[in-house]
RNA sequence: GGCGCCAUAGCCAAGUGGCUAAGGCAGGGGCCUGCAAAGCCCUGAUCCCCGGUUCGAAUCCGGGUGGCGCCUCCA
């Protein structure tokens, strides 16, 4: 397996620190709102990452955490009257809810930041033993960067200019570049936890460093995990922050290799909420299924952006059409291992997650699969293997484990299949006594409620096409 | 100002020195069908521009143009 490490700038052959584990860390959202799109890439792009490297017979341990807490969740409580936990809880829940939609697996640990306090402390402790951190007199302790020599050796992105660089000037700090371990408690209306250091709440990076060390962290190698991913815009400053304050607390590095997604945009521009151009996942599941969203996020290589558009949302839900075609004529058989799909389809991904090349081979699968079941209809064999080929795909991809004709009639109400089923079932009558006029008007009235409908051997079957 | 990414057919998107530049969507033609739909077959690009390296470049180097990102909360 090779993977494009962001540290190194380059594809590096992938080498577990612990043979046959792999333990990877991704971070995970805020919870003071709902899920936007970027949060569904992210997590589509390491659910992608897990699958693989299971696949590949790694025993891969996953961990992803809530922030849940923070300035911006405190100032949404201001907003809506709720307690931290409610808001919090309220929103870890939307996420999970989403996500599921998205078939993304859960991790095998989804530590809460609030939970993680005593491993704080301690880390915070250790920085401040060791001359790497500093409190200022209103409780607020920052990590001081000058002491790190290696501070920016990971992302190298940091500011060389401080003139120009967009860096927050808070009084009483050493360097713009220190950031906060720990704020201080700032009175009415903040929250604060008690502490060795007096109240206040965790800064922003201290808590990823945190959860790792205690829930992942090997003790016993140079780096604490293998894998630690995130969106692009996490490199710097959150990672290079909590790689300083893990190697200066610890002695450790943080991660052997670390991974970065590329952003959704909407018109070329980065999805954000200042923009005001983020979609909201729990919305395009309004209009879409979220396997057919899953597959369109999924189809552009992890690192490249994707430019959102419903035009080529489309395009890409035709193309796992075909798939679900395929699974309606192997319906009802019982999956036999197909004898080639997997090394097949593993083979390009174990090249830094290589999904186009990836793609194409599962769209050969269901053209070949296509052609031969024309050939030999009545091959059971075949059909088990067919089976067996697109449970795999659904395994590593994630897509096809759906019911085909659940899938065709997503988002379809009952009364209105029920209008389906008698409109279908006059064109039937109309086709016994060959009246094709009356067919093909009833064919066009079903076209114009966006089903289009399938005459088969077996029966006509239907399908929402729009 | 610092650091970095991208530019391939109508659209999405692989390809990182060499057979006829993957695959999908859309379009066109055909087989099949009462007619359709689905499926299958056939069908399209010399790779932003200029210069260089090389026997040979979409792929390497230099310059240019255009687009984007991080350096501020951000997946």
């Amino acid at each position: 397996m090779v993977l494009f490490d962001s540290h190194r700038g380059e594809k590096v052959k992938f080498e577990p620190l612990k043979p046959d584990e792999v333990r990877i860390y991704v971070c995970g959202p805020t919870v003071y709102d709902d899920a936007h799109l970027g949060h569904a890439r992210s997590s589509l792009t390491f659910d992608l990452l897990r699958r693989v490297l299971e696949a590949e017979g790694y025993r891969v341990k996953f961990v992803k955490n809530f922030t849940d807490i923070d300035d911006k969740i405190i100032k949404k409580m201001g907003e809506t009257g709720e307690s931290l936990e409610e808001l919090t809880q309220r929103y870890i829940d939307s996420y999970l809810r989403d996500m599921g939609a998205l078939k993304v697996k859960r991790p095998d640990i989804e530590p809460r930041a609030t939970a993680t306090l005593p491993e704080m402390f301690k880390l915070i402790s250790a920085l401040l033993e060791k001359g790497f951190a500093y409190q200022l007199p209103n409780g607020d302790i920052y990590f001081d960067t000058s002491k790190d020599p290696e501070y920016c050796q990971l992302s190298h992105k940091c500011p060389q200019d401080e003139g120009v660089a967009r860096v927050e000037h808070t009084a009483g700090k050493r360097n713009p570049a220190d950031f906060a371990l720990w704020k201080g408690c700032k009175g009415e209306g903040d929250v604060c936890f008690d502490s060795p250091f007096g109240a206040g709440r965790p800064g922003w990076h201290i808590e990823c460093s945190a959860m790792i060390w205690k829930h992942l962290a090997y003790s016993d190698t140079p780096y604490q995990i293998d894998i630690h991913g995130g969106g692009a815009d996490l490199f710097f400053p959150h990672h290079e922050n909590e790689e300083a304050q893990t190697f200066c607390g610890t002695g450790q590095h943080l991660a052997k290799y670390w991974l970065h997604n590329g952003f959704v945009k909407i018109d070329g521009e980065k999805m954000s909420k200042s923009l005001g151009n983020s979609f909201f996942v729990k919305d395009a599941l309004k209009s879409y299924p979220g396997e057919v969203l899953r597959f369109y996020l999924l189809s552009t290589h992890y690192r490249a952006p994707l430019n959102f558009n419903e035009e080529d949302l489309l395009s890409a839900k035709r193309r796992l059409d075909r798939l679900y075609r395929l699974k309606k004529r192997v319906y009802g058989v019982k999956p036999e291992p197909h004898p080639t799909l997997k090394g097949e389809l593993l083979e390009p991904l174990r090249d830094d997650l290589n999904i186009s090349k990836g793609l194409a081979v599962v769209d050969q699968f269901i053209k070949e699969s296509n052609e031969k079941l024309t050939q030999n209809p009545k091959d059971k064999r075949l059909k088990r293997q067919i089976a067996g080929g697109i449970e795999i795909i659904d395994q590593i991809i994630g897509v096809g484990g759906e019911d085909p004709y659940r899938y065709f009639q997503w988002g379809i109400p009952q009364e209105t299949k029920a209008k389906i089923e008698e409109l279908i079932a006059r064109r039937l009558e109309a086709k016994k006594v060959k009246d094709w006029t009356t067919a093909d008007q009833i064919r066009e009235q079903l076209r114009e409620m966006g089903i289009q409908i399938q005459d088969t051997p077996t029966g006509t079957i239907w399908e929402k096409v729009e």
